[in-house]
DNA sequence: GAAACTTATGCAATCGATTGCATCGACTCT
DNA sequence: AGAGTCGATGCAATCGATTGCATAAGTTTC
């Protein structure tokens, strides 16, 4: 029944090693401008002792808190915890913490407002791009040099530094895959359009079918929000079509596969009756069944770019950095969910 | 381009109402203690300056950082972002925020240790109980009154509060299942074992074949580690057998999407070959072909319980609290992936 | 050998919020 | 009217790390 003693502080290991409080900041901050004996006794005391920093005490002097605030619309969602891995990984190897806001409520430039000025965060991952972007550039800290970084969503507002993927191109990519198999009948089930992401990729799917000659079919466009009731209702609605097409291009990989287990309920199956393309490459992705084809975005490397992204602008130099615009190449990974047309 | 303004401190907003900060400070949290005419003018100083309070200098004095450690095996799993998702909830409604640790690395008790003394965090859930807690135990902090809930992954160690789900009874559970279908050769897909976790279900597995009076093979035993590619083994392990079992109970839902990929590419089909019943319910489940039956673990609910747990005892008086034991059911969801068995 | 410089270290102020103690005024009670 | 009580408020110390400035000791140069 020990009480745990206090933990110790620098005060402490200065004591111990018979230095100033100074010099033991010193040594661990540069230890170039401490003396060798000095260093050396600073180093033992700091292992007798069991010193850690304080970070809360650090944070106060410093104004900073070597901790990043990752907003994501929704953790639940497989694609995101990816990138959270990668941010997470990332971030701690460069000594930083990561805080986690998850679907940010009410009122949300609140919230980061919050989250900015009091001290807890130095940073911002927004993966969700549907806030009012008039509200939050009107916030104070946001402006010129502004710790933030969209990903993923694109902001249509170009004040802010983004990483995201080729989302239009992708999406022709993916139309060209289905038009390359024979497909001609084309539909999508598109995402929420608030999102710049889903409005891309359907603007790509759109500019495809008018590239590629195809025929467009309001009935054939059905309205999902990139979660697998939206798209197991998306592929209810298509098993009732008198007139269905014959590949569909799915908004992403959840879509999909909420999709593909309706029309198997109405005895349909992907990809005889239908080819259905995805996008993410979740990792469910290539165990499904039938193993998607689907538009791999490069999670990992989204993760990791981004946060080094805000992290080497937490630690520049202000205005060093331009505005920052990243965008990765997305890649057609062809499974069985998507075979060649033979005139049905 | 006009710079940012230094955010506003207490001692402002007390400028501001022509108070001290003292009493500022006194409105912020005990309000009841300030006349009314005094509390007037400070919240509309509050609103005037746009102050919002420094939680560097807050968690300083108050040695608290009204933040949480979140510590998981791996993040990209969707059974661990469900429960995140609740933690976050939980947490940030009873104003706390979440940091995330993602695979402790090298040396995960000094990690710990860190993030505990230097104050960043005030409390821990754990559920990456692969740690040495001989080690964990010996922490000054870890004493009596730990501000550490273990979940999930139930550690033996009987020190620490813990939120698990009843793992053995509901593997139990899954079995019988399977026996009431008609199934009596019956093989299982193990976790690793130095997670008690996995370790439970593989007990449950034992207990309810010797029960039930079925046919125990080791060769019908496969190992995996709950990842969807050690379950795609496991399937091709299986398909090469060739006294096959006619049913499955694999460990985690991951292990079963992964070895029914398997096994399909071998030409066997679920649940006309071989019946499965997977553990988890992640949100796949039901989408998947066939559907999913498995053991559904409440995850909303241990990441909420969980965090009240953790927050309870970091607000309560110490040593108020007893040690937790927190065990919550899991539920049989009968789907398609497990079907009668008519003598093959 | 003294001036000029360099290097190592300590002193003390600072970051912003909280809180025990002291003070002050208003009110009550005898 | 004087003593005692109570509520509201301010003063000032405190939490622990950092850093500009000052000082002391040691080194170089003429």
């Amino acid at each position: 029944m020990v009480l745990a003693r206090k933990t110790p502080t620098i005060q402490d290991v200065a004591r111990f090693a018979k230095v100033s409080a100074a010099t033991v900041s010193r040594v661990l901050s540069s230890p170039e401008r401490v003396s060798a004996s000095a260093r050396e006794r600073v180093t033992e005391a700091v292992r007798a002792t069991g010193y850690t920093i304080n970070q809360a005490a650090r944070s106060l002097r410093m104004r900073a808190a070597k901790t990043i605030l990752i907003a994501l619309p929704n953790i639940g969602n497989p694609f995101y915890s990816t990138i959270l891995d990668a941010v997470v990984n990332e971030a701690s190897s460069r000594g930083y913490g990561v805080l986690v806001a998850n679907r940010l409520g009410e009122n949300p430039t609140e919230w980061l407002r919050d989250y900015f000025f009091s001290n807890r965060a130095d940073g911002l991952l927004l993966f969700d791009a549907s806030l009012d972007t008039e509200e939050l550039s009107n916030l104070p800290l946001v402006r010129n040099t502004l710790p933030l970084v969209v990903v993923c969503d694109e902001l249509l507002d170009p004040r802010f530094h983004t990483v995201t993927t080729d989302n239009f191109e992708a999406s022709r990519r993916a139309v060209r895959h289905l038009y390359e198999l024979g497909h001609t009948r084309i539909g999508h089930v598109r995402g929420r359009l608030v999102k710049n992401l889903a409005n891309q990729r359907w603007l790509g799917f759109q500019a495809e079918i008018q590239a590629g000659g195809g025929e467009f079919r309001p009935d054939w466009i059905f309205q999902g929000d990139h979660s697998m009731p939206s798209g197991y209702a998306a592929g209810q609605q298509f098993a009732r079509l008198s007139d269905r097409p014959t590949a569909i291009f799915a908004s992403n990989d959840e879509t999909a596969i909420g999709f593909i287990s309706a029309i198997r309920e109405h005895g349909l199956d992907c990809p005889r009756h239908v080819s259905i393309i995805g996008f993410d490459d979740i990792a469910v992705a290539r165990h499904y069944a039938p193993p998607l084809t689907t538009m791999r975005q490069p999670r990992e490397q989204i993760g990791r770019v981004a946060t080094e992204a805000l992290i080497d602008i937490l630690e520049g130099t202000p205005f060093e950095h331009d505005l920052l615009r990243i965008v990765l190449n997305s890649e057609l990974i062809v499974r069985s969910s998507t075979a060649r047309w033979n005139g049905g």
